[in-house]
DNA sequence: AAGCTTCTTGACTGGATGGTCAAACTTGAT
DNA sequence: ATCAAGTTTGACCATCCAGTCAAGAAGCTT
């Protein structure tokens, strides 16, 4: 009767990350680099196995060495989006200055956009599919923190020192906005021409179009 | 020896349209119907012809009676669509009230993502897969047309009609803001209540917002 | 009702795809 | 150098999926 060997995969399956030989740390990255670039395009079930593989240059079986499935791949790229996701909007200071503050959000987010198009179309994609594998971070963890910065808005345009305006659609222009240079960059390049870079005016055209909406 | 009779699919390979009975004229309606619900929130790959065909109450090989291929069908969706994507910036009059005729413009989008916001996940799928189905029409058709509007919203600033603001990122704000609640809309209805409706308060937000940019 | 055309579908095929496995190779500690 | 553990992969399997086909059912026309 043979004994088989536990996995990398096997043995990260408890609930505390488990120490990683540094050729562990090295191939996992690889794969859930080489992961986000298909999925973020393909969608989940538009990607591949395959398609990751050859982009990480590792065999198939490989993959399934360090991952369990395809989807704990994917899983694992969402975890490590969403932990990071909601940082530009919990930045936002109660006690700063309100114009400076959403500004400085806003500024935050195109910075997402520039730095991680990849996981912005990511999720991007996992909303468009209705968001089956985010429905509960939205649900709770995103809807409190907006809840809780629309109210510090509120108080703002309350007490006159924003331009009155509904908090909710505030916070969603500024995803909107920035988001739109990632996700859609592809039109946004074939648009502007090849050699340009899509963000270029971005930050000023939304620094100004802010302005000109909050001031009092 | 056998003589494969022709099917509608075949019959209309042709560049004109050829006469269509009652029953075709109806399912295809049908099938492009279920396919437009499913292409939409599952991209074209993560499409199935089976998932199409129970969504439309039809047999699988009687959807390819109808259509040549799964491609076929995609295809079709998408040149309904992009028939009729660019009539809203069409409209837009070099000869109108500068402020009135962009108010108009950002409604008309916003009024398409309330009556087919199906048709712009479908399109959006294809934009974050980098557009490969629809880079012709983007490269020509659309920046066309975009070239053209920017030109007319420049010469309006120009003229001091409107407030200074790059042309390009006003129209591409107005698509990002006004798509957002179509493509989004599963995140907003879960940050907002899901008895609430996701273009609740959108429209007279986005008024104001483009009043205040726009004023000279 | 007969006879022709159009429409419909159960059963099938070939290729893609997620996942398995045992054997081989590499690494590192002694 | 040796050995055990960790790593890699060719070959394989089961399932899914787009597309085919031949035979039958439903519509039309007379």
């Amino acid at each position: 009767m043979s004994v088989p060997r536990a996995t990398p995969a096997e043995k990260s399956g408890s609930v505390k990350t488990p120490p990683r030989s540094r050729i562990q740390r090295r191939n996992r990255q690889i794969i859930l680099d080489a992961a986000l670039e298909v999925f973020s395009t393909h969608g989940f079930r538009g990607a591949t196995l395959d398609q990751i593989a050859v982009q990480a240059g590792l065999s198939k079986p490989n993959l399934l060495y360090y991952f369990d499935s395809k989807d704990a791949i994917h899983r694992e790229l969402l975890t490590r989006l969403l932990d990071t996701w909601l940082d530009p909007l919990r930045m936002l200071d109660a006690g700063g200055d309100p114009q400076t503050e959403i500004m400085a959000y806003m500024r935050r987010k195109l910075q997402m956009s520039r730095d991680f198009p990849r996981e912005s179309r990511l999720f991007a994609n996992e909303i468009l599919q209705g968001a089956p594998r985010v429905e509960g971070f939205i649900r709770n963890d995103l809807r409190a923190l907006v809840d809780d910065k629309a109210r510090v808005v509120q108080a703002w345009t309350d007490a006159g020192r924003i331009a009155k305006t509904d908090p909710y659609h505030l916070i969603f222009s500024i995803w909107a906005l920035t988001q739109h240079y990632a996700d859609f960059a592809a039109q946004i390049g074939m648009i502007r021409g090849d050699g340009h870079d899509p963000l270029d005016g971005a930050e000023a055209f939304l620094k100004h179009l802010y302005t000109r909406l909050l001031a009092p």
